[in-house]
RNA sequence: GGCCCGUUCGUCUAGGGGUUAGGACAGGAGAUUUUCAUUCUUCAAACAGGGGUUCGAUUCCCCUACGGGCUACCA
């Protein structure tokens, strides 16, 4: 057992956009096989059809390259458990439920969708289970003539578990502990629809075993359903090989209560997805992570820390020391609220601690989205060191440091006409011919200089201090104004503090 | 309704039979920054309730309350 390779895998339906709780199951599955060692499978259960969506399975992937959680296994990386798309093994299912059948531990089931949304509307607390499977059409309550019949004909029907009566299952949740059920309280769940497709819960037995998973992590929304994917490992004759279990928390709505969906995203204005999710049918935008701004390590980090600690104070990770320190014992029972303030400061402290060559490339994109062309690598690795340190969100820069790659479009001149005056018009003139006649521009002599003229004109250094920063800004924001001269140098100062002196001056409008 | 899971500051959480119940986010106050942000200091803020067990429970057990999940030929 101990001496088994861990694996363990991510198992999505490709119906739609990659919530951040899928995110989350994907890296405690990640971080406890690299862990140990082990693979990380990604597995596609695209057993409904109904609800297949194109694209989905190409925005999961892309979705898992994009936080830097690589699959060993999956259906466009191959391995030797291929393929791993459910519906691509779809006649290897069939085979095992009617195995069941045979066995007793399931049996035909011909009722239609009607019949039972009637009885289920009719009688009180009716599921398909113990207490009605024979007042229903099956081949428990059929005689067997009438059942080979129906077989014959080649009537729809279904493959139902036969929950046993009186039993109780149980077994030891990684992060719960031990948890049990009771059988007879347990419905008959599908195992095999109608069109022969595998239900989740036959294919995620068969799988599992077949890919030889010795680790499955999901979603807590799983655990009412854990008593029959026991009983089928059991009935399967599989037991031994049976992964161990981890049901991990919900990841609940900030306000209000209940799991977080798409929906709480939109109302709430934070995004829910990791990534952009453009919805055809619809037409409609779901906005991602990535899209709003978020450093991949950021968004990893924030997951991470919902649920999980390490038991130090420690909150910033990175993806190598959550692998070194993980551990699933360590992950909470209790849901846990999404709280978008904390998910923002996570990423703040990414951008400050992150390298400026490392940000560069996202920069240059955000700064393309806006139109501004960044073409002096050099200036630009000066600016973004300037100013990380007050970006929260990677759009930040533009907002933070256009005014470094394109003159200021409008000036906050609220703050500066009422008590312009002719001497500071003078200042300024006189400050212009200071700069001509520097060689160099470095900040704090600059700055010096600056002050001494400033005393020099008989004005208050404050005075001018936040007019020349709307000059070369536009507005009260920014770094340190000699900083900024320093990087902007000395022609396109001088253009900035001319221009500006223009509007300045110029009397108030009646 | 039934079944299952959960419950420490507003939020994420640490802790665990004897603690000033710790940290982080958000919030308040202040310092620094002749802008704003960063940074720093500081304040306020929690063991759901009731029974046990015990010399002593926030910690262990039970009950209650509350919250959540599931209850599809969806995953």
């Amino acid at each position: 057992m101990t001496d088994k390779k861990v694996r363990v895998r991510f198992a999505p339906s490709p119906t739609g956009g990659l919530h951040l709780g899928g995110v989350r199951t994907v890296l405690f599955n990640y971080l406890y096989a690299k862990k140990h060692g082990g693979d990380f499978v990604l597995r596609i259960e695209d057993t409904d059809q109904t609800r297949y969506v194109e694209g989905a399975e190409e925005y999961i992937l892309d979705c898992l390259k994009w936080c830097g959680l690589h699959p060993d296994e999956s259906p466009v990386a191959g391995g030797p458990y291929a393929p791993y798309r459910q519906s691509e093994r779809k006649p290897l299912y069939r085979e095992y439920a009617e195995r069941l059948v045979m066995e007793g531990h399931a049996y035909y089931a011909f009722d239609t969708a009607e019949e039972l949304d009637k009885n289920r509307k009719e009688i009180p607390n009716f599921q398909y289970g113990l207490a009605y499977r024979h007042t229903l059409r099956n081949s428990l309550s059929l005689p067997q003539h009438e059942v080979d019949a129906l077989l014959d004909a080649g009537t729809p029907h279904v493959i139902r578990i036969k929950m046993p009566e009186g039993e109780t299952v149980s077994f030891n949740d990684m992060i719960r502990g031990y948890v049990s059920f009771e059988t007879g309280l347990v419905d008959d769940k599908v195992l095999l629809k109608a069109d022969g497709m595998p239900t989740y819960h036959l294919a995620v037995v068969v799988d599992d075993y077949l890919m030889k998973i010795t680790h499955a992590f999901r979603g807590e929304e799983w655990l009412p359903s854990a008593p029959v994917h026991l009983l089928l490992w059991e009935y399967l004759g599989w037991k031994a090989d049976m992964p161990q279990w981890a049901h991990l928390p919900l990841i609940l709505k900030p306000d209000g209560h209940g799991k977080l969906s798409k929906r709480d995203g939109a109302r709430l204005g934070f995004p829910v997805y990791a990534m952009n999710w453009f919805d055809a049918k619809t037409g409609e935008l779901t906005p991602g992570f990535r899209e709003l701004g978020f450093l991949p390590e950021a968004f990893l980090n924030l997951l991470a820390t919902l649920g999980w600690n390490d038991g130090t104070e420690q909150e910033i990770f990175t993806l190598d020391e959550l692998i070194e320190k993980f551990s699933i014992e360590r992950v909470n029972k209790s849901g846990a609220k999404f709280d978008f303030e904390k998910a923002k400061w996570f990423n703040a402290e990414w951008i400050k601690r992150s390298e400026v060559e490392s940000l560069k490339s996202d920069v240059i994109k955000v700064f393309a989205d806006k139109g501004v062309n960044v073409n002096d690598d050099e200036y630009l690795a000066k600016v973004i060191g300037l100013i990380k340190d007050r970006c929260v969100l990677m759009p930040d820069f533009y907002q933070q440091a256009g005014f470094f790659f394109e003159q200021p479009r409008e000036y906050d001149l609220n703050a500066v006409k009422p008590k312009w005056t002719d001497a500071k018009t003078a200042f300024y003139h006189a400050f212009i011919a200071l700069l001509n006649n520097e060689a160099v521009i470095e900040a704090h002599d600059l700055e010096a200089k600056f002050k001494a003229l400033a005393e020099e004109k008989g004005l208050k250094v404050g005075d001018v201090m936040l007019p020349f920063r709307i000059m070369l800004v536009g507005g009260k924001f920014g770094p340190h104004v000699f900083d900024i001269v320093a990087l902007l140098g000395k022609e396109e100062t001088i253009s900035r503090i001319e221009k500006a002196l223009v509007e300045f001056a110029a009397p108030p409008a009646p």
